[in-house]
Formats: C-alpha cells, sequence, structure tokens
RNA sequence: GCGCCAGUAGCUCAGUUGGAUAGAGCAACUGCCUUCUAAGCAGUAGGCCAGGGGUUCGAGUCCCUUCUGGCGUGCCA
C-alpha cells in the first residue's frame, strides 16, 4: 500500500538531507541546522516534477542566501539510484527535481500489484468512524436537499474505508419528539376529515400539510374505516403516527438504495427513550453539575461550558461576552425532553456505548449554531465531544426553476423529493452533480435538468472508461492480451502524454489520503476528470493498434491500468463505469 | 447587534494548507474523423482574485477592516 506522491516527497527530503551533510562537511553550507522545507508539484511541468523549496525555508537559519543554498545542494545531491534523472536550482531558490524514466514503469507495476486495493493506504490506521448523514425527518418524502448530503456522506464513508479507517454508516430515525405529534396530529385531522368532511374538522396551525399526509390518512382509512373514531386522542395519534411512519421508513429506505445508498444501521430514537437512556444522560449532567431549574424547566449550563472552553482557546473575557452565549432547555416545564437532550443521548451512545472513536455528522448549514452546544454537552460528560465529534456543514441546495427559487419546505409540501428527482435525471449524473465541496452554495436548476444530463463531467470520464473498454475488447481480437507490467518496456512510455498520464495515476493514494483528512470528497470527482483527461490526450497523441508490438504492449497496459483506476474510483464515488456508450 | 460560511473569467467552480507567469469546465470563436468511440483533441478570446490596510524573500491563500450574499441566534427539529 505505497503511497507514490508521498514516497517521491520523503525521498527528496532525505537527498536533500544528505547533501546539506556533504555541503556542511565541505564548509560550503554552516553546519548544525536542520534543513526543513516541503516538496510539492508544481503546476508548471517546466518547474520539474517536484520542486523543494528547502533552500528558500532554510534562509534565515542558515544566514545565506536562499540561491546560494540551492547551488550548494545542487552540487553535493547524488541522484544515482534515486528515481530523480535530475535536479537544478531555480527562481529564487526552488530545487527542482525531475523523475527518472525507471520512475513511471515502477507506478505501474505498483498499481497492478495493488489490484482493486490501489488508492488504498493505513493512513487512518484501522480507527473506527461512524458517519451519520441524511437522518432526515420520517414525517414525509425526502426532498432533492437531502441528494447532496446523501452522496456527501456515502463517498465520504468510501474514501474514509480506503484511507485505513474501519467506517460505519448510519442513518438516525427521528422517531420521537414533537415532529412526530405534529406529524400524528396532522394525519389525525386529515384522517378524520376523511370521515366527517373537510369542514367539518379543523388542521392544526403548524401542521404538515402535504399531500402525502392526506395520502397516509386516506390509506389508513381504507384499510381500518372509522375504527379510530372512538379512541382517545393519545390513541389516536399513536395508531396513525405508528402507521405512518411503517409506510414512511420503508420508501426513504427504497429511495436511498436506488441512490446506491445503503446504511449499516437505521438507529431509531425511540430506543433511547425505551431503557430511560435520555433521562439517565441528562441525570449524569445534572450529577456533574451543568444543570438547574428555572421556570419549571431543566437547563444546561452552554454559557458556562461553552465560556471555559473558549477561555482555553485563549478568548478574551470581553470577546466571550460579546457572544452572548445562553443556556438551552433539557426538558421543557411539562416535562417532555427537548431533541437536544435526546441528540445528547444519542451522541453519548455512539462515543460511550459503541465506542467509536470518530463520529462524523453531516448536517445541513441551518444546523451550525447546535455545533458548539453538543459538543459542549459531551464535554461536559467527559467523552471529549470537541475532539471526537466532527460536523461537516453543508450548504443548501437552492432549488431554482426558470431562475426563480422554489422553496423547500416540508410543512407547505411543495418540496420536489428525492424519487422525483432520480427520475428526471440519472443516478450517476446526480451523484456526480451534487459532490461538490460541501461549503458552496448550489443552485439546481429543474429547467437545466435535462441538460445537466450532457454537460456533466460525469460523462466525459465515463467516455474514457468505455473507450478503453473497446479499445482492449478490439485489441483482444487481434490477439493482444494486456500485458502484466513485468513483461513490458516501459522505457518506451516516453512521450510527454503518456509521462502526465502516468504521474496523474500516481496521485490517487495521496489523493484519497487528502479527501478524507478534509473530509472533502468531491477532491475525487476532480481528480479523476483531471485523469480522464490526460487520457484522452494521450489517445490523441499515441496510436496503439498498428503500432511495433513492445510499443503497443506498453500502451496498451498503460490503457488498460488506466482503465482500472478510473473504475476504482468511480466506484468510490458510486458511479457506474460502463464499457460502452 | 453577535456568530458561522462564502465572494476568483459572462456562468459553474479549482487553486496541492504561503510558492514561480492565477487554472479547468460550460458558453463564444477557429481548426482536426476513408486509420483504436468526435460524448474526443488542439487553439483563440476572456481577470484590479469584492475594496482598503498589514505580516515577509514571496499573499488568491495568513491577520485587521469595510462592503455584498446565504444561514443561524426558539421550552422548533
Amino acid at each position: 500500500m505505497a503511497n507514490l506522491i508521498e514516497n517521491a516527497k520523503r525521498e527528496i527530503d532525505g537527498l536533500l538531507a544528505g547533501a546539506y551533510a556533504k555541503a556542511a562537511a565541505a564548509g560550503e553550507l554552516p553546519a548544525g541546522a536542520a534543513l526543513a522545507g516541503t516538496v510539492e508539484i508544481p503546476k508548471d511541468p517546466q518547474n520539474g516534477d517536484y520542486a523543494a523549496n528547502h533552500a528558500m525555508v532554510g534562509a534565515k537559519a542558515l544566514r545565506c542566501a536562499p540561491r546560494k543554498i540551492a547551488d550548494a545542494l545542487v552540487r553535493h545531491l547524488d541522484l544515482a539510484g534515486s528515481s530523480f534523472a535530475s535536479v537544478e536550482a531555480a527562481g529564487p531558490g526552488f530545487l527542482n527535481f525531475r523523475l527518472d524514466q525507471s520512475w513511471y514503469g515502477a507506478v505501474l507495476r505498483e498499481i497492478e500489484a495493488e489490484g482493486g486495493h490501489y488508492g488504498c493506504s493505513e493512513y487512518l490506521g484501522g480507527k473506527r468512524y461512524m458517519v451519520e448523514f441524511v437522518s432526515a425527518n420520517p414525517t414525509g418524502p425526502m426532498h432533492m436537499g437531502n441528494a447532496r448530503g446523501g452522496v456527501l456522506g456515502d463517498t465520504l464513508a468510501s474514501v474514509l474505508d480506503c484511507a485505513g479507517a474501519e467506517v460505519w454508516r448510519e442513518f438516525y430515525v427521528n422517531d420521537a419528539g414533537n415532529q412526530i405529534e405534529k406529524f400524528a396530529a396532522s394525519l389525525e385531522a386529515r384522517y378524520l376529515q376523511c370521515i366527517y368532511g373537510e369542514d367539518r374538522i379543523s388542521f392544526p396551525e403548524d401542521g404538515y400539510q402535504g399531500d402525502d399526509i392526506r395520502q397516509l390518512a386516506r390509506a389508513y382509512y381504507e384499510k381500518y374505516g372509522d375504527a379510530l373514531v372512538d379512541k382517545t386522542p393519545k390513541e389516536r395519534h399513536d395508531a396513525l403516527a405508528k402507521f405512518g411512519l411503517s409506510r414512511n421508513i420503508p420508501k426513504m429506505q427504497e429511495d436511498l438504495k436506488r441512490y446506491r445508498i445503503l446504511y449499516d444501521q437505521w438507529f431509531y430514537e425511540s430506543e433511547l427513550y425505551k431503557n430511560d437512556y435520555v433521562e439517565k444522560t441528562i441525570a449524569e449532567l445534572t450529577r456533574r453539575g451543568y444543570t438547574y431549574e428555572k421556570d419549571g424547566a431543566l437547563w444546561l449550563k452552554t454559557a458556562e461550558i461553552l465560556a471555559e472552553h473558549y477561555r482555553k482557546a485563549g478568548k478574551t473575557e470581553a470577546e466571550i461576552q460579546k457572544l452572548d452565549l445562553k443556556d438551552d432547555v433539557l426538558r421543557r416545564a411539562n416535562g417532555i425532553y427537548t431533541y437536544f437532550a435526546s441528540d445528547i443521548a444519542y451522541h453519548r451512545n455512539k462515543l460511550e456505548k459503541r465506542h467509536f472513536d470518530k463520529v462524523v455528522n453531516i448536517w445541513g448549514a441551518d444546523h451550525h449554531g447546535h455545533v458548539a452546544r453538543l459538543k459542549a454537552a459531551l464535554d461536559a460528560l467527559g467523552l471529549n465531544g470537541s475532539q471526537r465529534l466532527d460536523v461537516v456543514l453543508m450548504q443548501l441546495v437552492r432549488l431554482v426553476r426558470d431562475g426563480e427559487q422554489v422553496r423547500m419546505s416540508k410543512r407547505t409540501g411543495k418540496a420536489i423529493s428525492l424519487s422525483d428527482l432520480l427520475d428526471e435525471i440519472p443516478v450517476d449524473a446526480a451523484r456526480s452533480f451534487f459532490n461538490a465541496k460541501p461549503d458552496t452554495q448550489m443552485d439546481f436548476d429543474l429547467g437545466l435538468a435535462v441538460r445537466q444530463d450532457s454537460e456533466n463531467p460525469v460523462y466525459y470520464v465515463q467516455y474514457a472508461h468505455a473507450r478503453i473498454c473497446s479499445l482492449v475488447a478490439m485489441l483482444a481480437q487481434e490477439g493482444y492480451a494486456v500485458p502484466k507490467a513485468a513483461d513490458v518496456d516501459t522505457s518506451l512510455l516516453s512521450t510527454e502524454q503518456e509521462r502526465e498520464l502516468i504521474r496523474q495515476l500516481a496521485g490517487l493514494t495521496d489523493e484519497i489520503r487528502m479527501a478524507a483528512a478534509q473530509y472533502d470528497p468531491s477532491r475525487l470527482n476532480r481528480y479523476v476528470t483531471e485523469l480522464a483527461a490526460r487520457f484522452h490526450r494521450f489517445y490523441n497523441v499515441c496510436r496503439i493498434k498498428g503500432e511495433e508490438k513492445p510499443l503497443l504492449e506498453a500502451r496498451l497496459l498503460l490503457a488498460d491500468t488506466t482503465r482500472r483506476v478510473i473504475a476504482i474510483v468511480l466506484g468510490i464515488l458510486g458511479v457506474t463505469a460502463p464499457e460502452k456508450m
């Protein structure tokens, strides 16, 4: 499981350390300093394949002009047996390294050796991660906004998995609390309307207006008739909520499955109440002295906990004062726990009961006010929430139709559902489109949905894959099977297009590592698009069919390696890799 | 008011955690298929990186400040 980029960078660090020691011994540079710097891949290939800034960074410590240091290092650099063919000092003091031809062959052999696991690493060292995402309220169909969180969470989970973590995908079902009560009341009103008529039964002011509520109530009525009329309101609510959820949740599971998202677990909020886990969790906070009662409600001393946290982070009292921190209600005056209370219990369950090392939540940006509170509460429980809980906030998708914003409100029932969306555009296009950087605001224009289809870069990538598949198939018919890397003279892959392609192939492991570290799987979208671009360029310049056998085989191997890497990345992204288009 | 996120080509966005002359894709224009898939390739054009200060060898990137947009600031979830 080699990270080819990291290896090359580390090799340069070593080479430079050796060169510095020799230069110091020769009296050309002051001794005794630790030569440090970063190695990166320059934007402009004219500046080499890798560039090191050690000479510039070390200028102060060595009290010597960067360019002079660079020249001295170059004189003492011994590249024999390394991955590099040449090095030169350039610009203000960069050290530009060029890869040796042998490195390119080594990349192809490495990718072959790692097979379907190419790109994976032990970066996260087997740590147990939970990614909780979507977790939409089960009171109605999922809307388009969930499309983004779904892709983000699912691909992030895949990325973390490739980066060496043990990953658990979870959907938190809010099947308890206030909004379920509202759901039940809405169903009750619609149900009674079925029996007594719409004008006889008033609908709750803040109820769910959507047609799906009417349909659920109607379905219940058709199945059980007026069985609930003589029951108490509580019994009616319970029966209708249960019925509604039993219809809604499987539908959500189906929709997500269609979107190629499968969870390890659907965790029900109601489970937390069954064994008094919420109550016990809040009691634990009280035991630790973090709660108090006021106006009949039980409060968490959020302000105090956060202030302490900010004090440790170096904020001044005046700054903390300005934040106007507020406490939060855990248990209402009516005795019912708040959503916040059950969320604390839920996360305590994740961290304390199920022992996840790291818990990652994908939330809509409109929940950001909740992040600090939740972390504070977990810290108060001694669970180190500020370290172990990471929340990825994604900006909400604005739905636009003909240039005008369409409000996505579940209450008014005008949301575009996820399944409607998938009826309009293919899953591949949707998964690719919504895999954008979490903090960018996106517009999704329904009018453009169909055009989005042909504009989406995913087709560009898939086309590259299909192209290679047919190429490989055609050559197979002519008697050329894809050769083993060891049997190929890779030194024949010497054009700039071939080298650029191989360099891109080499970058996958590092790309996945960074996507995992930054919680940004959209990096892979860009990576694979660039990979496809480099393939298309190669394909245009380098012929394969009809070339002499050694060159034909070398290029065939390169094309097939590219095909495999594209397939790996598309797999991570949850996008299909078609053999024909 | 306070807080979080953003502001880069006409549009959608990158920019390798401070590196060399700021890049792609759409849209526009010009070329390239009797030879492996033209859903492709090559090229042209398009920029005061929102404005202003600062930090240093070096700033789209870090700090301060102003402006603009989104979101939050519930005994809602």
